[in-house]
DNA sequence: AGTTTTACTTAACACTGTTAAGTTTTATTT
DNA sequence: AAATAAAACTTAACAGTGTTAAGTAAAACT
């Protein structure tokens, strides 16, 4: 009686075309300027039907942000992977994957990042613990470990150390992304130079 | 015949009541939850008034940033006037300042420095030029002039440097506000590390 | 006292996210 | 094949949003 499994297949179906046109809708025009009447429209579905399939906007959002990050964790891993480097230069090749990734999808990097959705008390809506997010972040800490073992960087505290390297990694993305009339350096020189002086801020 | 005087000055006083409930409220509860309908509630006016005092929504917003900007210049400014230290230690303190203001008032960085409001072609509808954050910028590129001079920190191009440090402290502000759930270390050291880090990364 | 200017409000438009209730389509059972 | 049950989808509505055009009340000037 395959009827069941057809049926799961057709609901997974629908639910992929929702998740891409949102998807794009929010990269082109931005998740606020989006409705979901609009991404109703073109899927040529009622707004209503979204709410099948997505218990509301920002879970969409959260959804196509789980996907779209899932292919920043396999960029990081596929670093890592290459037995080749020393773990100081893994490290950096992840940073500049990180950034460059944030700069290839703005506004999934925005999304997930930098505008945090909040409710009325100010309160994330969707936790990091167990996201795509967290993975991502869990190969840095990996990669902090590495270097610190072979001595590439001084001894410290990991959680802080990777904390650290966040925190400029992000910084420069989330400046490239939003502050576009700023008078920016080169982007390419402006990355290296966030890149290098962390590491050598964090070398022994 | 100081009619005229007075009644610019009943306007003045207006504009400020609505200029303070605004800032109160979106400090509160998130600009995205807050209403141009609630905050004319709150001040006992009609909605539509406050459109004769801001063009709109975005424009409020935008002026009450502006006005609590000139507090973080005051004093970034205030330490770049103690005589005392070297040029580094100035740059560090401002760096402190500049963090420590974006943690005080989370909900002005945030729709300054963090969400940009965008128009739905993805342009920044309140432009940096002429701005109080431009002004507290160019503060940072002083002290990395002052420094530079001094030796205290590599020579280098101004811009790139002064940028990558608004990198990393804009980086460590926007997650520590935006990222709540996440299990920072202590946020005193986790500033402590992006500076020291940064500092080091930037010396001779 | 009458006219003009300024300040403010009412009512409305065109949207938003979201839900409850109703309809159509599909599958299962008799 | 017809009746029943279940799933998929839609219609209509609610309560809210930012914003504008048109109208009213108040103050100032003539």
């Amino acid at each position: 009686m395959g009827v069941q499994e057809r049926r799961e297949r057709e609901k997974e179906e629908l639910r992929e075309i929702i998740l891409d046109a949102a998807s794009e809708m929010f990269a082109q025009e931005g998740y606020a300027n989006v409705s979901m009447r609009k991404i109703a429209d073109k899927i040529e579905y009622s707004p209503t039907t979204i709410y099948l399939y997505f218990k509301d906007k920002s879970d969409l959002l959260n959804q196509i942000c789980e996907e779209t990050f899932g292919k920043l964790i396999k960029t990081v891993a596929a670093i890592e992977a290459e037995d080749s480097d020393a773990p100081i230069n893994c490290l950096q090749k992840g940073m500049r994957a990180y950034i460059e990734f944030g700069l290839k999808y703005p506004n999934h990097y925005e999304v997930t990042f930098i505008t945090p959705i909040m409710d009325f008390l100010g309160q994330e809506v969707h936790p990091y613990e167990g996201s795509s997010g967290q993975k991502a972040f869990e190969h840095i800490t990996r990669q902090v470990v590495g270097s610190m073992e072979v001595g590439q960087i001084k001894q410290g505290d990991v959680a802080v150390i990777s904390q650290t390297i966040w925190a400029a990694i992000h910084g420069v993305t989330a400046l490239l992304i939003g502050h576009q009339d700023f008078p920016f350096v080169e982007k390419e020189i402006l990355i290296d130079s966030v890149i290098k002086t962390t590491i050598k801020g964090l070398q022994a």
